[in-house]
DNA sequence: TCTTATTTGTTCGTATGTATT
DNA sequence: GAATACATACGAACAAATAAG
């Protein structure tokens, strides 16, 4: 006979775990739908036997897995996209090769999903570890170019860019629409073409602006890299801090040996 | 005057996350030391004047975000070990220069850390996903070498290589002390040198396994990352499955433009 | 715009279980 | 075995965001 899941004290496992183990199982069989809401928490905790504040410690997990989203006052939201796969190395030359879309717009192409992105750009003062980078003096102003991507309308990436302004001065960098072929292409129409790329990466927390742009949760975390691109007389002409949701992302590299 | 810290409801920031916050700078200020244990939480209930339960809720932020380990029954631990770096493409070139030290260990010495590592050598089933990757047949029976490996005696990564048999079936790298050079060297003697790595990697909660050799709670997160060796042939000579703490580590990749 | 019902966020007090010392 | 310390659970309450009217 089936029995329907129980969460019970018995089992050696928390409660809040047993309960987070069979919504999970619920939404990887589509027993909830990508887009659809949970049932309340005080709903579940009927349902279950248990008391809200274990339904509410067990939404948390999910929270911090990704797999839903809350919205205080609405519900919990299962969440509607696919992981994103980013393939750092490949993602130049697609540029470079003169197509139109961009690495960006590729990659989310092939999952079937619409791109969009704002761009902002402005001259700031530089960070002081951005400063160090493109060897300028601390509190030189520098070209930052900011932009926030969207798939399918969700906020999935943000990323600043930013360039010495002995290069870019009022180059098409300098400009909203940089022009074709990509920040690479303008670099070495400059003379300036990029030799090697370095990315470094951790996993951290959001801080409060990505909190609220990513609609993360404190909980949650970002992957935040940081690219490098450096020219053959080595020169850094490029760092582009790129935040992305960790749960949202697969990341690749590929690279010859020796 | 100075005015000691407070945790305070008039505060929009839930309590849980103030005493967060306050518990992480005095951590980053060195005023608990690594290694050394936070007051109790009924101690802490008491000094800032909220419930327990308020100050299990903060330590759990500071949990999940690795800046300490709990141990039921003990205590809070602040963690000890500096955040360590992985230079993915630097790594493999170390073994080559037959530097004898091994690319894991030069990580930690470049730290003051001691590294140490357990190997296991085994033939087994391969996984489905391994099989297909190394072109093998489902059920298979592939090369399996396990490390465990710890950083001052703490555990910092678990690594399992899985290599095809009928390229090192009585070769070194069967036996549980594979020879000078590593990995690639010994796949190079063989004949099949490896001419391009490839790394897939993404943020997950850790498993079962995972958890209690790791000493992670579920709360945290690793850094699984999949290594793919392919020869100039074209053909998979091993898929290396990598697990770190993601607070741990750093992570640099450098690959050449176009 | 204001009101009300719904839903999640947070906190408290209390209690019990489990691991360590 | 006793004391200590964290893990989890329940019930209750109020706050805050959202949606519907």
């Amino acid at each position: 006979v089936y029995r329907e899941p129980q969460v019970s004290l018995e089992n050696p496992r928390a409660q809040y775990r047993q309960l987070a183990d069979l919504l999970r199982g619920a939404i990887e069989r589509g027993e909830h739908a990508p887009g659809s809401s949970l049932p309340a928490e005080s709903e579940l905790a009927r349902h279950y036997s248990v008391s809200r504040q274990t339904v509410n410690n067990a939404v948390s997990v999910l929270r911090g897995e990704g797999l839903v989203r809350v919205v205080r006052g609405k519900g919990t939201i299962v969440r509607e996209l696919p992981v994103i796969r980013r393939d750092a190395v490949g993602r130049q030359r697609i540029r470079e090769t003169g197509d139109a879309r961009g690495a960006f717009q590729a990659e989310l192409e092939h999952l079937g999903l619409v791109a969009r992105s704002d761009v902002e750009v402005a001259e700031v003062t530089a960070p002081a570890a951005i400063a160090e980078l493109l060897a300028v003096d601390p509190g030189t102003a520098v070209l930052a170019r900011r932009r926030q991507m969207y798939a399918n309308d969700v906020p999935v990436q943000l990323a600043t860019s930013y360039l010495p302004l002995d290069i870019v001065a009022g180059s098409h960098l300098a400009e909203m629409d940089q022009g074709a072929g990509g920040t690479y292409s303008q670099l070495a129409a400059l003379g300036h073409a990029p030799a090697t790329f370095t990315e470094t990466l951790r996993v951290r927390p959001p801080d409060d602006e990505e909190t609220r742009f990513l609609r993360l949760d404190a909980e949650q975390r970002v992957l935040a890299i940081r690219r490098e691109a450096q020219t053959a007389a080595g020169r850094i002409v490029e760092v582009n801090d790129i935040v992305l949701p960790a749960h949202q992302w697969d990341l690749v590299y590929r690279w010859p040996a020796g």
